[in-house]
DNA sequence: TTCTTAAATAAGAATAATTCTTATCTGAAA
DNA sequence: TTTCAGATAAGAATTATTCTTATTTAAGAA
C-alpha cells in the first residue's frame, strides 16, 4: 500500500489554500490508500478506527471540500451511493457486473486515440474538458482464483 | 417529439413477458418521449398531468422493472439523484459543467474505433459487455442562443 | 363473456443517505 | 501569544428511495 506521509499531505492542501486541519488529513489519507471506490461511509468507518472522533457529517463536508479542490472527484455510479476517488489524474473506469467492482484503469495509448479522434471530429457547440471511458464487464476468474476456491 | 403509442409499447412490454399495466405503458412513454435523463420524481410530474393517480413508489417500482427488463437503463451520474434513459441502445453521454444538461451521444465511427481497440488491447481478466465514453465539457453559446438572450 | 389468480399498484409509513444548524474549536497569520 | 475566519461536532432535519399490506387488475382459462 503506497503510504502518504502527514506533510506531504499538508503541502498538498496548503497548495490548494485550505487550512490543514487533522479531519482533513485523515480523509485525504485514507481516500488516497483506497484502491476502492469508497462511500462517505466507508471512509468513516476506516478512519474512526484511528479517529474516532470524528462525524460522519465532517466526512461528507470533508469529501466536498476536497472536490471543490480538485484533490478528490465524485465517482458516476448507478449504486445510489455517491463514491469518491482520489485519483485525479483522468482515467478510466472499468464497471464488473458480476462483481460491483469499480476498478481504475489507466491507458495512455487509449487517451491519445481519443484526443487525436476529437481533434478530428469537433463535437458541436462543445468545448470538451475531459473524456473518460466506461468499460462495462465481468471479471474472469483468474486460475489463482479459482485454486484458492 | 417521437409519438408513441399504446399498442407498440404494449407490444414491447409483452414481448418482455411482462404485463402491460396502464401504470408500465404510461411511464415507459414519458420516459421515451424525454430527451433528457430525468428523475423518478420529474417522471412522476410529468405523468401525474394525464394519469393524476400514479403514485411516486408506483414509478421508481416501475422503473426497476423497466431497467431488469432491459427497456431502460440507469445512467451513471455524480448528482445524488438516480436518472433514467429510455435509450436501450449503446450510445455515450456529453455531461456539461455549466448548464449541468446530460446529452446523448451516438457515434458509430467511436463505437469501431473503441471496438477495434479493445480486440487488439485486451483487457486482463475482464469479459467486456460494453464500452460507453463519458464526455465533459461546456457547452457553448450558440449564436442563436445569444441573439434569444 | 365471466371467472380466477398471480402479479401489480396505492398509500403512506419506514428507512437511510445526505445536509443543515449552531455552539464550539482550531490552524495559522500577525 | 493572540486573534479570528474558517472548520468541526453533534444531532436534528431533510429527502430520495424502499417497504408493507390491503386492494386492484391483466390476461389466460372456462
Amino acid at each position: 500500500m503506497k503510504q502518504y506521509t502527514h506533510q506531504s499531505l499538508q503541502i498538498a492542501l496548503k497548495e490548494k489554500g485550505m487550512k490543514a486541519t487533522v479531519q482533513r488529513l485523515v480523509t485525504l489519507k485514507e481516500l488516497l490508500q483506497c484502491s476502492s471506490h469508497p462511500t462517505a461511509e466507508e471512509l468513516h468507518t476506516r478512519i474512526t478506527i484511528s479517529n474516532p472522533t470524528i462525524s460522519l457529517a465532517t466526512v461528507y463536508k470533508t469529501l466536498d471540500t476536497l472536490v471543490e479542490n480538485n484533490l478528490a472527484t465524485r465517482v458516476h455510479t448507478t449504486d445510489g451511493y455517491m463514491r469518491y476517488d482520489g485519483n485525479t489524474n483522468s482515467h478510466n473506469h472499468i464497471f464488473c457486473s458480476n462483481t460491483n467492482e469499480i476498478i481504475d484503469y489507466e491507458d495512455k495509448d487509449l487517451s491519445r486515440l481519443l484526443i487525436e479522434y476529437f481533434n478530428k471530429k469537433a463535437v458541436k457547440n462543445l468545448k470538451i474538458e475531459d473524456i473518460q471511458v466506461q468499460i462495462n464487464g465481468q471479471k474472469i476468474n483468474t486460475e489463482k482464483d479459482i485454486l484458492i476456491k
